[in-house]
DNA sequence: ACTGCTATATAGTAATACGTAATAGTTGGT
DNA sequence: ACCAACTATTACGTATTACTATATAGCAGT
């Protein structure tokens, strides 16, 4: 696919797991496996866990321990206020960023 | 207007530069305050330089440097062969990351 | 036992935008 | 002559973030 998206998921990966979670309460790996169906193939466990523990460190985040019969007991999330707060807030800057770059792409030649 | 959104423009600002240069030979301190009429009012100068020294390491620009009337020299830029393939790649990843983040935020919450 | 899939955690690295300050040329006002 | 304001570049240090790599562990099938 393209390469090395890396520098351009900065500050929106973020973003995305909060969405992610704001659907319907669930945990680091399937996070993972729907970053990946979304299209971001590259993106690992690791890289979700390191934000899963900033939104806990943050305090955007409610976190429910559960059994699973599949493997190892899963570590459920859910947003919470604050949290839903936040991702209102990445969708409004996105709306922005999103809009000026797209701005700069469509402008004519304006010399 | 919109709080900090540093983070978000990382990976993007190298490309908008990139944009900028591609229309007409231009310097660092038109490039940023052709960022801030865009939008993008909290970039600096030295952030715009940082980038302007990358693209000249990368080799992905031409670099003149020409006397002004209104205060120091300039180093002027434009993109040679290998900045406008880059140009290009980023277009690409752009495309790629804002219809998939775009997707993701438009869907219906599919449980 | 071994492999593979599921699942979490974490230490270290690289890339990038930003803060800040220094330097310097030009213009205009006092 | 001096100073402020605007133009213009350079450079050092910091914070944030995604990624790499690795370790640990439960469960199922062979």
């Amino acid at each position: 696919m393209l390469e090395n998206l890396t520098e351009m998921l900065k500050g929106v990966l973020e973003g995305c797991v909060l969405e992610i979670i704001s659907r319907k309460e669930t945990y680091g790996y399937e996070i993972t496996r729907q970053l990946n169906a979304l299209g971001f193939a590259d993106v690992v466990e690791g890289t979700v866990y390191t934000i899963l523990v900033r939104l806990e460190k943050n305090k955007l985040v409610d976190i429910e321990k559960k059994p699973s019969d599949m493997g190892p007991p899963r570590k459920f999330f859910t947003l919470n206020n604050a949290g839903r707060d936040e991702l209102q807030k990445f969708w409004e800057k996105w709306e922005f960023v999103a809009s000026k770059i797209n701005q700069l792409k469509e402008e004519e030649s304006n010399v």
